[in-house]
RNA sequence: GGGCGUAUAGCUCAGGCGGUUAGAGCGUCACACUGAUAAUGUGAAGGUCCCAGGUUCAAGUCCUGGUACGCCCA
């Protein structure tokens, strides 16, 4: 072997040209392929080389929100929306790759009130909504380039320059047309809904917000009170309502202040409900009405001396769903004008699911205004939301005005707040002989993120999408998606959807695409307009919404300027305002659909044709967000899916298995991976893991490592090998390989490794055309071992023979390999293939043709026999005590179609085991038998099972205890006769003979080995080790592969006449020159080993 | 508090319709092999299949109850 002054290969390279390091540093290719693509255009050109029109993909990217800093989650799926647009590039597709910005919401807001030292709303209102969103649309741009830096370094082609923010005025101009879509086809409405609120601050919140510290929630005394309530009548049943006149429903709650607007009573529809007597000398002479399950803690309450007493004086029992309807007197007459409040419906038991009997008395008390379930089911029941309170959670006035008897019984609650109040509304309770009990309850309790105030739950007004209008569609059009992992659909996403509830889209706040419509400020005279486009806001009121600059802005404060006189007002005087919500930022990204392009104010063609996407991918929570609102809006809007085929993943974890934490730092440092191992580990790490399949993944260096290890070396090592010797054949010239179909190839390994790459394309096709990204790197994996430690490894010999076939084999090979694994390792890939081909790019290649390969599935089976043997061999050895050094005489193979595997698979078998013959015997001509093969039985208890019952239990233990015989054909195991197909005989090693080591193979068939050892094998194995001792100083001495040399030997005599003996293996393997006998060797330059069983030898090795 | 999910080797996870010796990868240990390779090969150790009942000839698998953890919603 010759240093070639300018090789063949690499024929183009990006990294250290010309010279194609043994050890590479992954990190610095990755850094100068990034640069190559940079410099090249080779992103657009590999859009621009594939046709637009039909051939398109049409791909969405997510949602990210770039008022933080990326993490391994926004790294998870930018890998995957890059490998997938890469893979469909390759099959000829066209995809554009537009990178999206979620720039409104409350997140936003909140960073932008930090970064100004605001903590409430009224700050916002001072400084102005104009500069408030200033800061904002700062706030939400601020990492724009860290995020470009992190995405380019992942190496993730994507549009930065055509990308889409949803602050845009063309955005939001979609936005508002869609809501205004909805509002038309009467799927909008406006109702309540109850949120945590702040009475301190004066505002509600949303439920995220009280996620916002680790110390939102806090334990916190309250009390809990039960509360009768004597039944008047009513009833589903109007037996029931009649058997029930007069028996006190007992109801519990934990918000005192509420009960001046409880209007219902909810009872569990599966619960047993008893009717008890109390005593008529105790605290509550009557007859009560209270779960079952509960009577006995309330015994003592009720005047029982015990639980049992309480249980002896039940006088009848119902079951919840018997109460509905009953009808009860309220607590006090402060909403019993039905003309005034509506609450014709209200005052009677409802039955509803979510109560149990954990606490209280399995009655709850419900009141609308203050319970997101009280609110529903209230609605359903056709009770009125009432408030009680003012935005500062104070009684109202109103409490204090006397009722048509002339009493005011809360009078002193008026203007009280609510937690102040609870004393006297139970002392009230009292004094109407209603209070049952009552205990303090403690419980955790959610305070405000920025006060601290413990919240209260209350109902405000929201805007909803009617989604349980359409829900049914969605179902139905949930069917034409292509989930994965396919249990979503029916799963996680398809029940989501069945308990599908109205949305809720407005919210009280700042930063977001405003709610586009308008209404009157006098009641008197009502209107409502929805607009929904830029033109028809001129139209209306003269000009477009337009911001300090004058440009057309549909944020507020200056779309809240446009206002114009109520043309239903005949007085002239009120005027259509905007109403103040924001929408929901889920609704903005739910919109990116169309909005993304402007629709339908732009590229409506387009969009026709390139709705739904082909493909998205996010994370699995998402069938609550994105995935949702696409899904929403693309059914509500255009009655189809919004994306054919969808990812969602699992959970990115921290290497102890928790939440990935910043303060725990149990996760590996980004930036740091990144530059120690690379975009293309790190992507590995990430494709191949079971996060893809819905799995979660814990993160670890060691994980990123292995991927290294698994695919990336052996495919750089594979490039290394194949270049070093076409670039020092014909004397140095080099040799320049050429791809090769393989029908003229001959040679076994030739014809395996040529199959195995036809069956590497035709299994990742398979793959990633079904989105399974992980079965993909399996079979990378699978092949990249194949090559390298099979193909490669039984190959050596005729590369350093020359032998071109061999050459241009390993060429197609690896060429293949890095097209299929350009999208899983695009980095790498690129450097390798473009160092193979001197091509352009491996991402502008096409992928390849499983038909244009070798198919040949009998050289595939062969050679995997061949393996099976080798393996099998091997474990013989070590059976035997025999290390591979040590040749043995013979091996007997007794397979089926032995015959086949004569010649090159002998060959292999022999030099694999170090093994003077490979005997091979047709399994059909030998006896088992004869060689000490036994058979053992195997009762299928499957099949025998059913027809004997507990007789197979016998049967079985027969089987196992050696009590069986076969006679005649017939199996009788434990004295039972078993039937055709319900045992089966299995071959097994029993006796080997003396010198003989046994096993069977798992295929069929088994090996017997020779394990004798004559004085000549000992010997020729002494030699051998003493090649490897010598070896083993050669690389100590750190010589090149081809450096003659000089040996000395001294030591056991045994090991020296070895040496001798076979003095010329010795010397070729070694490369040595000469090679003497001393009668001993001293000095600093000799190197002791020891061959054979602890024979001591010395060597001094110098260089010729 | 409600809904959903999970629990199998040290770690991550497979285990059709129930079938009798519960597997894989990684990790650990031993041995072998190695001049493209940061490797590789062979083997070993390692299990209360979360707990308690039940159904069955037979339960990791089905049923009931419980425990722990996770996600979503309150």
């Amino acid at each position: 072997m010759t240093e070639n002054p300018s090789p063949v290969y690499p024929r183009r390279g990006t990294a250290d040209e010309r010279r194609i390091p043994a050890s590479p540093r992954f990190p610095r290719i990755e850094d100068e392929v990034l640069g190559y693509w940079a410099e090249d255009g080779t992103f657009q050109a590999s859009i621009e080389s594939r046709p637009a029109g039909e051939s398109e993909y049409v791909f969405y990217d997510g949602p990210p929100f770039a008022n933080g800093l990326p993490h391994y989650g926004h790294l998870l799926t930018g890998y995957v929306k890059d490998l997938v647009a890469r893979y469909q590039t390759q099959r000829g597709r066209r995809v554009e790759r537009r990178f999206g910005w979620d720039t409104h919401g409350l997140p936003a807001e909140l960073e932008a009130m930090k970064q100004l030292g605001m903590t409430d709303k009224a700050e916002i209102e001072a400084m102005g909504i104009d500069k408030f969103n200033d800061a904002c649309r700062a706030s939400v741009l601020k990492y724009t380039r860290e995020w470009e830096e992190y995405v380019t370094r992942q190496a993730r082609w994507v549009d930065f320059e055509n990308d889409y923010k949803t602050l845009n005025v063309e955005y939001m101009e979609s936005v508002i047309w869609a809501f205004k879509q909805l509002h038309e086809k009467g799927l909008t409405y406006q109702g309540f809904r109850v949120l945590p609120y702040c009475w301190k601050d004066e505002t509600p919140l949303s439920n995220h917000e009280l996620r916002m510290d680790d110390d939102v929630y806090k334990d916190r005394q309250d009390p809990s009170v039960t509360v009768a309530f004597p039944i008047t009548g009513g009833g589903a049943d109007a037996r029931v309502g009649r058997e029930l006149a007069g028996v006190n429903l007992l109801a519990w709650t934990t918000t005192p202040w509420t009960l001046p607007t409880n209007f219902s009573v909810a009872v569990g529809p599966e619960i047993e409900y008893v009717v008890v007597e109390a005593p008529k000398d105790g605290p509550l002479p009557g007859k009560h009405l209270l779960a079952a399950d509960l009577l006995g803690a309330y015994a003592k309450d009720l005047g029982f001396a015990a639980a049992e007493d309480a249980e002896a004086a039940v006088v009848a029992r119902y079951r919840g769903t018997e109460l509905a309807g009953l009808e009860y007197q309220p607590l006090w007459g402060y909403y019993a004008d039905v003309s005034r409040w509506g609450t014709q419906n209200a005052f009677r038991v409802l039955v509803e699911d979510y109560v149990t009997t954990t606490d209280g008395t399995g009655l709850v008390h419900q009141a609308s205004a203050y319970g997101e379930e009280d609110q529903r089911s209230s609605e359903e029941a056709g009770i009125p939301v009432i408030l009680s309170v003012d935005e500062g959670a104070r009684f109202l006035p109103m409490f204090a005005e006397p009722l048509g008897d002339g009493t005011a019984p809360l009078a002193d609650i008026a203007g009280k707040q609510v937690f102040e109040a609870n004393r006297d509304i139970i002392n009230r309770l009292k004094a109407d002989g209603r209070l049952v009990r009552e205990q303090s309850y403690v419980h955790s309790y959610p305070h405000c993120w920025r006060c601290r105030t413990p919240l209260i739950y209350k109902a405000v007004t929201s805007w909803y999408v009617a989604v349980t209008q359409f829900k049914d569609r969605m179902l139905e059009i949930n069917e034409q998606i292509n989930w994965i992992p396919g249990n979503v659909k029916h799963g996680q996403f398809g029940k989501w959807l069945e308990g599908a509830r109205d949305w809720s889209i407005s919210r009280n706040r700042y930063w977001g695409s405003p709610i586009p419509v308008w209404v009157s400020d006098d009641p008197a005279y009502p209107r409502t307009e929805v607009y929904g486009s830029l033109e028809e806001l001129k139209e209306a009121f003269g000009d477009y919404p337009r911001n300090a600059d004058g440009e057309p802005d549909l944020h507020r404060p200056w779309i809240d300027r446009l206002t114009r006189p109520n043309p239903d007002d005949p007085t002239g005087r009120s005027t259509m305002r905007r109403v103040e919500d924001v929408l929901d930022v889920w609704f903005d990204s739910g919109s990116m659909q169309f909005a993304q392009v402007h629709y339908p104010f732009e590229n409506k063609d387009w969009f026709d044709s390139h709705h739904p996407a082909d493909f998205i991918v996010e994370y699995i929570g998402q069938t609550r967000g994105w995935f949702y609102t696409m899904h929403i809006l693309a059914t509500a809007l255009f009655d189809r899916p919004a994306f054919t085929n969808v990812i969602s993943h699992g959970i990115v974890l921290g290497s102890d298995g928790q939440k990935m934490s910043k303060s725990l730092r149990n996760y590996p440092d980004v930036t740091e991976v990144l530059d120690r191992d690379g975009s293309d580990a790190m992507r590995w790490f990430l494709m191949a893991s079971p996060i893809l399949r819905g799995g979660n993944l814990v993160v670890t260096e060691e994980g990123i490592r292995e991927g290294v290890r698994q695919v990336l070396l052996p495919m750089w090592n594979a490039w290394h090998f194949f270049a070093l010797y076409a670039n020092t054949a014909r004397g140095g010239q080099g040799y320049q390989a050429k791809p090769v179909r393989g029908q003229d190839v001959d040679n076994p390994l030739d014809r395996y490794i040529l199959a195995a790459t036809g069956d590497l394309v035709r299994e990742a096709t398979a793959a990633l055309d079904a989105y399974d990204v992980s079965s993909a790197c399996e079979a990378l994996r699978a092949y990249s071992e194949t090559l390298t430690n099979w193909y490669i490894r039984r190959s050596r010999q005729r590369f350093y023979d020359e032998d071109t076939a061999a050459y241009d084999v390993l060429y197609t090979a690896l060429e293949t390999f890095t097209r299929v694994a350009a999208p899983l390792l695009p980095l790498i890939s690129e450097e390798i293939w473009r160092g193979l081909t001197g091509g352009r790019s491996v991402h502008l290649a096409d992928w390849p043709e499983p038909d244009d390969y070798l198919k040949d599935e009998r050289a595939v089976e062969l050679m995997e026999l061949t393996r099976t043997i080798a393996s099998a061999g091997s474990a013989l050895r070590k059976q035997a005590g025999r290390r591979v050094r040590l040749p043995l005489r013979r091996m007997t193979a007794v397979v089926p179609g032995a015959e086949a595997l004569r010649g090159t698979y002998q060959q292999i078998i022999a030099d694999e085991l170090n093994l003077k013959e490979v005997e091979l015997l047709e399994a059909a001509g030998v006896d088992p038998a004869g060689w000490g093969i036994g058979q053992r039985l195997a009762v299928n208890a499957r099949a025998a099972g059913p027809r004997l019952g507990k007789q197979v239990q016998q049967a079985i233990k027969g089987a196992k205890t050696g009590d069986w015989s076969v006679q005649d054909g017939v199996v009788t195991a434990g004295g039972i006769e078993l039937q055709e197909g319900e045992y089966a005989l299995e071959t097994v090693a029993e006796a080997a003979q003396e010198g003989m080591e046994l096993t069977v193979l798992p295929g069929g068939g088994f090996l017997a080995l020779d394990t004798t050892v004559t004085p000549e094998l000992e010997a020729e194995g002494l030699a051998r080790d003493t090649v490897r001792a010598i070896q083993s100083v050669r690389k100590a001495l750190d010589l090149d592969v081809s450096d003659r040399i000089e040996v000395e030997i001294a030591g056991a005599p045994e090991a020296l006449a070895a040496a001798e003996a076979h003095a010329g293996l010795v010397k070729t393997e070694t490369l040595a020159l000469t090679l003497r006998p001393a009668e001993s060797l001293l000095g600093d330059d000799v190197q002791g080993a020891e061959v054979g069983e602890g024979l001591g030898i010395s060597l001094r090795v110098v260089r010729a």
